[in-house]
DNA sequence: GTATTATTGTTACAAATTGAGACAATAATT
DNA sequence: AATTATTGTCTCAATTTGTAACAATAATAC
């Protein structure tokens, strides 16, 4: 229902909304054409780190047991990644979350409109055949990186559900979502000592040992424990902070937190 | 019947080019709105190495002194990478041209219809103030690689000439041109060793000298003579062939090519 | 012919980085 | 006080990279 205040608000598009007057919503509002980019989507791959597991956000439609990642449209005078963002911020409530941008997909055969067809019929809506979102899509993917223990994610109108699925169990993906996934995780290893990405998936204190596990988690492969306590603090990007007594019967390790950095791309 | 939107803009593909009528030209025939994907653009940084320095390809508006990338736009049922390739086809003339997309830029600010207004009329085009051009554009960039030898350019129809200008050389583009161009080298230099960036804007047949050239003129620095070699070699990559002779006073080079490989990214 | 010149290809050794293990330190628990 | 399971650091080996030396030419100059 908030979606739908929004959906009715004028958004600073100087147009009229007639062709929304073609659509009969039985229920709710469906997104008006005249308000967003045609043809144009983005698809968020949503990362969390649970302390064991690399995980992604997937969305599951309404009674269609189809499974995609979260998406959205861009408004007419809206910048594509204040787009993204509106729509984290509506998936997860977090502001300013880390985003990157890795891939427009661009094949006419990407887009399905069986597939959308049926999400919206089983969400009993009515609507034209010449409905905008049944078109073709070009869709531009990001990744995000969130701390999975600050989120509770929230499902849009049309689904079911939105949850955590770890990286190497995930549900088939609708069109072209699997391999907007293979990607975004390539992506996120070829950048992971460029971007600092512990930074966004961990609390702002943690051990190393933490650190190691989330590199091995988006790497897939052990790390020598030594060499990884090496070359993190030879970066000097650590600080390290107060010891954490977790009462286990060993030495307790020392809690670091990322070094403030003016002026350098995480 | 397909619905329009308040642009007069087909949201479909298989459409009359009625609006088209509405478009008297004088010249020539400005593209149909129907025949492509509104909103959407490509633009494409294409590298080319002449010996000595990396350069790329730009575009000089007719009558304007405006400087642009090679673009265009997205046919209704056109893959988004077979738009560009078609594009690139038309400015050099090659097919399969080596294509990296690197970014997608989707501020709201970018579009600028100031500057398209004037492009067009110094065309002596005639246009209506609702001409799909002057509206908002997101643009796919892309990069190119191809044998400068190889290519004689030529401009498009909007377009005086179309020149290579060096990398650090270059006139003062158009809107955010500028920055895909600082984008597209900041990729290419990251790529450098994963895609065998050489393989493309070479000739076939190459000595090791010509190779570390193309390095330095990517990554902006001197290397060393000998660990270049040395690193190349280990690399595996390379194949030798009959020396080079120059009439040069001194040992001839050797000639190599990429040794041909499947399955592998370049 | 022979010496000269300007590279080129390779090797040798030093310096730096990384791999792999050893070992002492230390919070609980027994 | 002994035991246990880490953690932080250090040591030495293995590998990679930086740097320079050097022999091998393909022309040209004499």
């Amino acid at each position: 229902m908030r979606q739908k205040d929004q959906y009715g608000q004028n958004t600073g598009s100087k147009l009229p909304y007639e062709t929304s007057l073609l659509i009969k919503d039985k229920k709710k509002k469906l997104p008006a054409q005249e308000e967003f980019i045609p043809h144009l989507a983005f698809d968020s791959v949503i990362f969390g780190f649970n302390g064991k597991q690399l995980k992604i956000l997937v969305l599951e439609y309404h009674n269609t047991g189809l499974f995609a990642l979260p998406g959205g449209f861009v408004k007419r005078d809206e910048n594509l990644d204040d787009a993204v963002q509106r729509s984290l911020k509506e998936r997860t409530g977090l502001d300013n979350i880390y985003l990157e941008q890795f891939h427009t997909f661009g094949n006419n055969a990407r887009s399905n409109a069986t597939i959308m067809r049926r999400i919206l019929a089983e969400n009993d809506y009515d609507f034209p055949d010449t409905y905008w979102l049944l078109d073709r899509f070009i869709s531009v993917a990001y990744y995000a990186l969130i701390n999975y223990d600050e989120v509770a994610p929230r499902a849009d109108e049309l689904s079911d559900s939105i949850n955590w699925y770890a990286i190497n169990d995930l549900p088939t993906l609708i069109m072209d979502h699997s391999d907007m996934v293979k990607m975004a995780l390539e992506t996120l290893k070829r950048n992971i000592d460029k971007k600092l990405i512990g930074m966004n998936l961990l609390p702002p204190k943690f051990t190393m040992k933490q650190l190691k596990e989330v590199y091995e988690a988006i790497l897939g492969e052990k790390l020598r424990r030594t060499t990884f306590q090496r070359k993190m603090l030879s970066m000097d990007i650590l600080e390290r902070h107060e010891k954490l007594f977790q009462g286990t019967a060993h030495k307790a390790p020392y809690l670091y937190s990322f070094k403030k950095i003016k002026n350098v791309d995480r």
